[in-house]
DNA sequence: ATGAAAGCGCTAACAA
DNA sequence: TTGTTAGCGCTTTCAT
């Protein structure tokens, strides 16, 4: 059986009504010129044909697009997860509708940009990979978007993040505080901003503890896998002289450490302490609860989402100076401890 | 500073290119009918202006949308979650575009269904909401649509889902097999078919294993709601008599109830043996594991993806009567353990 | 090898 | 109060 799915037009309901085609459209917009009437019976035609108006052809007529691009590394991290919800009832209170592209490499990262800016989205949310093409650059500069999180400068958009330097700056004092020294940071690539301004606080916090950072340890790779995080910390973990205390730097890796070292049946705090990037509800009872930086990420993405809808509505040009910054909070929980000697 | 978005149309390229409209749109198609260095010039002054086609024009001619609409009602729960991502990939690697709508109630769902048909998407993945309106069902058995994991009989669609009953019967099974009796059922709303295929699996497994269920206890929520499981473990554990089992029949109720369970201290499996439903992967590292019903999500939404994808880009119908059952697998660790007496 | 023109479904300016 | 017409940006005849 081949049913194909034949689309009802205006066409096919003022046939019907036996009125014109701006008849119909006039109707269903409540128009006040038309009589209350022929309204009604051209609305009763419409709903028995189930007719839905065609937005490809209200868009050409210079409507604006409801659709919002959410381009994102990865949608299982319970970061990307969160940010995604929220702008998604974001969308939805405000008539949009989210458009998820999840691209890791700039490759794919610049087809899901092209395909968006065809369907002509009304804009595009975006956590940028780390190194965007030219190409993308180039079309993003010329189209309504806002960077989220991470931050390419080479963009001209406003941009929604956190205070990555200070938050793992305040977790490694924390850590410096309990008298550790030989302090490992396992963290996102540098080529992120991302990566690099919390790589930035950590040192900071050695400098302003006095304290040189000679035994301190730092270990990079990409934020979005698992795998990298597992192995950074075996191959720590069987150094002749291992860190006394972890601080992570991405989610994931967070995620990817809690698992190697519940494996590797690791004493925490007793053998090493840690202190983890992002607060997943789960990092409540791992162990005796992961002492944690609480980012609020919710709070930014529905501030992100409302900010980038009031200027997409309102015509308003997303390419400010713009930029919006949240801070973490530390969450001292039962896995740091102090350097037992 | 004012700076709007104008689009580059193919006029302005033509223009520019010194040829038709018509040319360049040969042109950039690579028709063979267009020379070699009109191509090339075309090519050049297209790239240099940043053109990108309009589709919505497109497809008015004709050209089928790359969008599919995905409609689920969490994007926090893990579950959900990887279904997006497997679904993403699926529709990445074939050149599809993935269109987010968040619908928790039959009202939002409606609205997101109707936006999505008018968008003209190319299809509807969707987890149905567990009363639909009816104007929800006459608009979707119109268009290419495919149903995961719940399943709503009045759509006449194609279903991916999991073998809900014998799940359920498999985890209780166990349990019983334990010699535990006053067992408890915590699961989602009988209203939607899981809900309902779940609980008659908790009851199946007291039949078969010819145990009288007469100090079994059956407590039905909404299955998005951590509130509801959280109130739900605490009521039961406050009983008199309360139940030294649980089994869990959502993955929101399962997370709510680890951490109530975690916040009250509650000894597992001394106190009560625990079996989840679904298997995130913090799970592993509960206390000493949780037991768990794991379903190949990932793998169902890939083969439900790949399924519609290949029926939508051959025209074919997707109102068949295919069904496809993935099972799940008992992983049995820490938290279930005989009854003491 | 290229251009002119029609038409996809809709809305809005102009007619009646 | 309603109909007629033009045109949005594109592809595709049909013509040259």
């Amino acid at each position: 059986m081949t049913q194909s799915y034949k689309m009802v037009t205006a066409r096919d309901v003022a046939e019907l009504a036996d009125v014109s085609v701006s008849t119909v459209g006039r109707a269903l917009a409540d128009d006040p010129r038309i009589s209350a009437k022929t309204i009604s019976r051209v609305k009763e035609v419409a709903s028995r044909l189930g007719y839905v108006g065609n937005l490809p052809a209200r868009q050409m007529r210079g409507a604006k697009s409801n659709l919002i691009g959410l381009m994102l590394p990865d949608i299982r991290n319970y970061f990307y997860a969160t940010i995604a919800e929220a702008l998604s009832d974001c969308c939805s209170a405000n008539g949009y509708q989210l458009a998820l592209s999840i691209a890791n490499d700039p490759e794919t990262e610049a087809r899901h940009v092209t395909e968006l800016i065809s369907a002509r989205a009304a804009g595009i949310v975006i956590v940028p990979t780390a190194q965007p093409k030219r190409e993308t650059r180039d079309l993003l500069n010329n189209f309504p978007h806002v960077q989220l999180l991470r931050r390419v400068d080479t963009y001209n958009s406003a941009w929604f993040g956190i205070n990555d330097e200070e938050s793992l700056c305040e977790g490694t004092k924390h850590l410096l505080n309990l008298g550790h020294r030989r302090i490992a940071y396992v963290g996102g690539s540098l080529e992120l901003s991302t990566g690099n301004a919390r790589r930035a606080g950590f040192r900071r916090a050695f400098a302003e503890s006095g304290i040189e950072p000679d035994e301190a340890i730092e270990i990079f790779g990409p934020p979005s896998s698992a795998q990298f995080g597992a192995n950074a910390v075996t191959e720590l973990l069987n150094r002749p002289n291992p860190p006394t205390a972890l601080i992570t730097g991405t989610i994931r890796v967070t995620q990817a450490i809690l698992e190697i070292l519940h494996q590797m049946k690791i004493s925490v705090p007793e053998d090493l302490s840690v202190v983890g990037f992002g607060d997943a509800p789960e990092f409540k009872w791992w162990g005796s609860g992961l002492t944690t930086l609480r980012m609020p990420i919710e709070d930014l993405a529905t501030t992100c989402g409302l900010w980038f809808l009031h200027h997409i509505a309102s015509e308003r040009p997303t390419n400010q100076q713009h930029s919006s910054v949240a801070t973490a909070t530390l969450v001292v929980r039962g896995s740091t401890a102090p350097l037992s000697h």
